[in-house]
DNA sequence: CATAATCTTTACGTTGACGTCAATGTAAAG
DNA sequence: CTTTACATTGACGTCAACGTAAAGATTATG
């Protein structure tokens, strides 16, 4: 194993071309208070912790949540409190989270099923088209 | 069975109570073309068609995608030339969709996974506390 | 050293998806 | 027939999520 892994660091450039978004984008998530790279001077240094971030980020936008809904996503993965109320809290947060994505895979399986039926169908339609045309 | 049920139309009011849109965004729906309700002199008569194809809007957007991308979906549901080459085209569509569902969906199960992930270590978390505590 | 390439902040522009308000129409209830 | 309730079409407002252009600071390169 090499040291380099853990405490690389990343331009901003970097970043963007990595994940194909603008320059632009990334201030804004972090005006927005999602990321917060530390800074050399003037400029943004990203820690492999905020490129992580960066990941989950852009996850959410896949799957449409807002960037507000972004940031709560994000809380929940940064360990911060230690009194038994508040991890049950938090607790209670995870679950919430996972009864909506779960509503969410269910949307996209019925979207894959009736995808697949229309598939099936439009084949049928096309092999009868062959068929007729070749007599 | 009853005959009543193909029939039958809804008035802005009522698929707006059902659905829990407003009536502005149905006619916002309508504006960019993605239903097209009869009318009754001046005011909107929703079939049960357009019914359907609400509840297609409402599952794009809970997915996250556009209005115009949803539109595209929705154009795939309304079966509607018979060249062989148009169904060929449609079924290429289809199967980018299911792809692009698909790869949706790997998303959320990452995210599940984590928040699952993320309930155990809590949990563990809880526990041990309580188990402290108890001394 | 000059200049080009990147970085920064500030600020205004844009697009999507509606909300809100005004002015008006119409249909059922009392 | 008047009131009450819901319908319609503009037109303008708003919020999120950036894009874009301006102007300056810093670093890299010939």
């Amino acid at each position: 194993m090499e040291t380099i892994h853990k405490d690389r660091t990343y331009s901003i450039r970097q970043l963007s071309k990595e994940f194909d978004v603008t320059a632009r984008a990334l201030r804004f998530y972090e005006d927005k208070g999602l990321i917060s790279p530390e800074r050399k001077g003037q400029t943004r240094l990203y820690s492999a912790r905020d490129r992580a971030r960066l990941q989950l980020i852009l996850r959410g936008k896949r799957l449409g949540f807002s960037l507000i809904e972004i940031h709560e996503i994000l809380d929940l993965y940064t360990p911060k409190d230690h009194g038994t109320a508040q991890m049950r809290a938090t607790l209670a947060k995870y679950r919430g989270q996972i009864e909506t994505l779960k509503r969410q895979r269910e949307d996209i399986e019925a979207a894959i099923k009736d995808m697949a039926e229309g598939c099936v169908w439009l084949e049928d339609q096309i092999h009868q088209h062959e068929a007729e045309a070749s007599n």
